[in-house]
DNA sequence: GATGAATGAGAGTTCATTCAT
DNA sequence: GATGAATGAACTCTCATTCAT
């Protein structure tokens, strides 16, 4: 059979229906028709409908897969910078996850169960990975201890959902005096 | 005669229909069905069509008029409270009104001529209001000098569209924790 | 389309909706597309779904509409014909009725909950009138006595649906076959 | 050599596919989707397509193959059973026909041209089959003649059509009727 | 030959906007 | 002036049919 060269077909459609979408949501929300990443992917409605059946599985998809990208590089960060360096790093580039992000906050609290395990999933991703980032940085006494991850990612999270209206350079500003906020009060390491 | 009491049957049903629909597109979202809003405000569609020739005129006069409320309290503050205190409590006002315009980002980005003065009446309004409490606060010693009203009015504003979601106190602690990075390398007036 | 229409015309457009979704669903069965009826209605497809919000509620209505005028033309017959002939004539009206039902019979049975009540519309219709007219017949000795009123009505029913395609003149034939069925073995009063 | 492989294959799939098809018919309509009988064949959608070109071909097939079949045993049952017997249960018999047929009424009835043969096919196969059942019935005296064997055929299919819903019994007891209304006036040959 | 991924016309439904009354 | 019925464009989703592998 020849399973397997239909299968790396479908694979490069399934991508190029994910690339697609995950550009038209960025900029048009995920609102956004879904014949419009259809003709963006250059593929039929159809294809979209077979791997999604719904919409919103198609958000979600998008969704899982830039937060997988997005959490990996925290890693990578903390082994090739300093605590602190590696925790303003990531927050920006975080900030560059969400500012794709538009109308997903208020589909998250649409009821459709399809989006009921994307906060989870976000949590549980994020969290981890930034909490080490904070401790790192905390134990540097590069910021105060004590702030949550979560609320954190939220509250970066919030800024940045504007950064294409306001730019990233805004964004990163508003960010940095976040992060301010997070080094007033730092307590030092004494040795130092 | 009977043109002022037209008028004032006019004006009525003109404050009826902003009134409902400023609390519908609190609880939905400005792209709530007019519909909606007509039947809450108790009057036909065509009523609010002939006020309001779009949907997106309506929405601009929704936001101008509460732009005005919110921004005529900032004087009020800064005369019966000390600069760090009123700063902060006009941002929690302000923090408010933000948390009313749902999906007002999202529209504003939408190309509708309707809203293209509407970011403009927004800036001349509320930035000279944060202006002054900020650089009285500054003045007082209580924030540093240098941040510019408008980053931190969007800010602020981003940090609270999603209040409804992650709650008031969690959107307080984030304001604080911003107004924390401007209190960070705060210039007493000693020091001066 | 006719520039007259509206708050009085609301009664007509509902009739005029009737009226063509009735001859639609005789022609092309209840799955007909509403956009048929609208434009054979001569009305816009919103004009439909604000009555009747889906497709199934327009063809409840159909269906209850010709149930009443169908059943309220028994009593009619009865008194205006002897016994036999008031059955035979109701059971040729009936099959009228039923020839317009083409594919009803299969919407009854998908599940859909606007459906649900159909079926005991039109037994209580019909079986009471149905009922009486047998009684008056087997009283007089023209049929067998027996005989329920609900499986005639289903029996006639389904020997009508095909009318349209067999012509009216064969379900006659058929109709009068299954009189005959029950006329074989009637007890005639003299007899008793 | 390969060539018989092929073609005992190409058989075997064809066989089951109209199998297939007879139940997903019987079950859902002659509407349901082609992908539930290849699922339920166990075969590709192309293999369907291959040797039925549309819908209504895999449809016409089913409908061929099964008449073939019901009206082999008319034959049967004339010999291996009395003339009123065999009428009865023949009869039966086609009712099981006509109640896996569900929807192919108004399937003959959409213009399709792959359906224009089947009246025909259905006529010449059933018409002289009931013909000859009929006959010997009414020389035994056991029916009334003079009765299309057309027409029967139509009124019993009519009375089947609804045999799910309304239960075989019900359909058995409504034909009985009408094999009543036959008996009705039978004239019994002189000598018996 | 078989497979099933891809296509896209077409159907149901929603809601901004118009306009007769 | 106010009302709400009517309109129809636009959206999501289904499924017959085609065609690359």
């Amino acid at each position: 059979m020849s399973e397997k060269r239909v299968r790396a077909d479908a694979r490069r459609n399934e991508d190029a229906v994910l690339e697609a979408a995950k550009a038209v949501f960025a900029s048009s929300g995920v609102d956004a028709p879904v014949r419009e990443i259809a003709a963006k992917a250059g593929v039929g409605l159809g294809t979209i409908y077979r791997r999604f059946p719904e919409r919103s599985d198609l958000v979600a998809a998008v969704f899982r897969r830039e937060v997988d990208t997005c959490a990996a590089e925290a890693t990578a960060l903390a082994e090739s910078h300093p605590p602190g360096e590696a925790l303003v790093l990531w927050l920006k580039r975080y900030t560059a996850f969400i500012a794709t992000k538009r109308g997903l906050a208020a589909a998250l609290h649409s009821g459709d169960p399809a989006f009921e395990k994307l906060p989870g999933y976000f949590r549980s991703n994020f969290e981890p990975a930034l909490t080490a980032l904070l401790d790192a940085a905390a134990a540097a006494g590069e910021v105060r201890a004590g702030v949550a991850a979560y609320d954190l990612l939220r509250a970066v999270g919030n800024l940045s959902i504007a950064s294409d209206e306001d730019g990233p350079a805004y964004t990163a500003g508003m960010v940095d005096l976040l992060i301010d906020g997070l080094r007033f009060r730092a307590v030092r390491p004494a040795e130092k």
